[in-house]
DNA sequence: GATGAATGAGATTTCATTCAT
DNA sequence: CATGAATGAAATCTCATTCAT
């Protein structure tokens, strides 16, 4: 078999992408030089072009790890059998969580997206487009179940929620002390009927580790 | 008097920061040239090097001047003689507007200003500082009044009502026909006591203008 | 006036046209690097694009001169009064003599115009057309007059004369000793009827000059 | 014995010196890479190195193949009994079928032997010179029979004659329609005394299959 | 005030070659 | 025999910046 060497080659390769979202979340994609990223794998320049055929693949790839991650763990919340409160502030954390954890590949996909050339962004896009969906889905079952301020218009409320989560990363940063957990509560409650913050439920962390 | 002279200079060169802007906000700062900027000008490459010592010094000149801007209104709206709930929706408004008129220099401030130098950085910095301040004083009053939900956390709302309101100009490009009064007023009311969005009072168009 | 700074960059334009030709002549468009180049034309590699666009462009340029230059000299003897024997020699000494003054551009064009892409090559491609038909129809009026071989295919002979010329450079750099009027008329006579290269009138070198 | 695998080596490698024939004939030695050659052979880029030491051995041994090829053809019919002419005819056919079939080997020694350092190069060139002086003789016999024009340059016209002949390769693979046989008569009719093309005996093709 | 000319530094990318396995 | 993995060197090209005029 020579499903080791294509393992070992996997596996070399999703290092290299996890490097490389770091390297252009911190400086950019135009600001990153392959270089920059070579250094912080340990390998030579050059050699970068062993596990991809340019610089734009890598940022493709990187996006995609961003956006496939995120998806899959919507699809899992939004599945589940419980109220849509509870699954809404389920995704705002695990959503806040990521940018924690994933944090890199999730601000590539926001801020660096766009260097990618069309065809590459489309492939991007319909990730974000499927995620945009599954989550006004649930905000409309939970305006119909009556969770939800009533009302609420679906389509601007995502993105709301959407640009909300992400506008963390700007300053999460900076203030990492903060209790994400109580952050997730606030802002799910936003869009909850009759949630004051006072007499919010925070969310059992358990369903974020 | 060379006033005249001085007077000319500063109208020409007012006219490059815009310009720049509108190119820095387009391509990335690291993506736009000088040579981007001269040409949308109507000027040599090498002539711009008369208007800003550096292309830094031209990218800061655009933060301040979408920051400075910003600020002023809000210190005008602050000021007013009305709710804060009013008040509120104004601020988020203007924000909005913003986004579409003076666009450029703001979407350089949320995007580009971390290519700044540090200290560079901390001019424009102050700005933002004082601008959230300003906003989170808003709104504590609010609370204190009981206009807005009891046990909001100030500090985290204000962020929050940021970030949404930063967030819109990564869609509304490509949704120019949404309304902005009524995304402002959905904005806004997610902070305010009792506003489902069923009975929010539309903002007069006139405070916008 | 800012002919006299048009004027300069022309010439020095020229320059370094003249120059990319020795240096692509003598090392071919993939063996020669921008930097030797540069350095023959004693500036900087970055230098260079300031007055070509592109490596390709350069070449292009090269190309051009080579065979607008090789067009006119043809044009000029075709249109003389003599006879189709007399130009035909004077064709095939130009040609020679071409070989080693303009030698460069020329050995360009035969060997390394295929580098050039398709759009680019048409243009030179369209020179070369022109000078083969040209020169066929000289050989067409020759035969007619009864002054070339009876029966003579001219077309064939058209590609035959020139790839005969061309050949010269392969092996002239090596025997620079060898006298190109001897040559010329040698092969012109191979075309000529009743032409023994015992009595063949060598053309006065006046006519080369 | 080892036999068995030597011969088998040797077959392996022979199929790969003419695959890098074809490769270097279609994109010049310095514009096909190692990959393009790997790749036609249907292996690894790496695995190259077992046949070749380097690049320029690859380049060497296809020079080598086409012109000791070309050499062995011209002894073979300069021996053969009979005129002058006949025989000349054949050499010159010879030499452009060559360009059909050997075609890439013959199009490389003459394109691209200039990439070998000085040591090989002079291999190759022997082969050459054999060709040439080989060449030079059956024409000076010619002139001494009274077959080829009186007063002929022998060298010169050695030169010429295989000048014309190499020129072929640069319009051949554009026109391939035309008939080769007929190409080679008038070539070679050129040279021979009081051969006007009107009655060129054309050469049995069964000589050249 | 403005610009033509030039440049130094650095970026991405290609490629022949090596070597352990 | 063959190859996966890696690399050093070099090439083209871009660009912010400078400076004499």
């Amino acid at each position: 078999m020579q499903s080791d060497t294509n393992k070992r080659f996997a596996r070399r390769r999703q290092q290299a992408i996890i490097v490389a979202a770091s390297v252009f979340a911190e400086k950019g994609y135009l600001g990153a030089s392959t270089q920059d990223i070579a250094a912080r794998l340990g390998i030579q320049q050059a050699s970068l072009y062993y596990y991809f055929k340019s610089k734009e693949e890598a940022l493709e790839e990187v996006c995609l790890m961003g956006t496939s991650g995120a998806l899959e763990q919507l699809e899992e919340i939004a599945a589940r059998d419980e109220s849509v409160a509870m699954r809404l502030r389920a995704v705002v954390l695990r959503h806040l969580y990521g940018l924690r954890t994933d944090c890199h590949a999730l601000i590539v996909v926001n801020e660096q997206r766009h260097h990618l050339a069309p065809e590459r962004r489309e492939r991007v896009r319909e990730h974000s487009r499927r995620y945009r969906e599954l989550l006004q889905q649930l905000m409309a079952d939970g305006v119909a179940r009556g969770e939800l301020k009533a009302g609420l218009d679906c389509s601007l409320a995502t993105r709301a929620l959407i640009g909300l989560c992400d506008s963390v990363a700007s300053w999460y940063a900076r203030s990492p002390h903060i209790d994400l957990n109580k952050v997730a509560a606030h802002y799910a409650d936003l869009f909850i009927d009759g949630a004051g913050t006072a007499h919010a439920t925070p969310v059992p962390s358990a369903t974020c580790a």
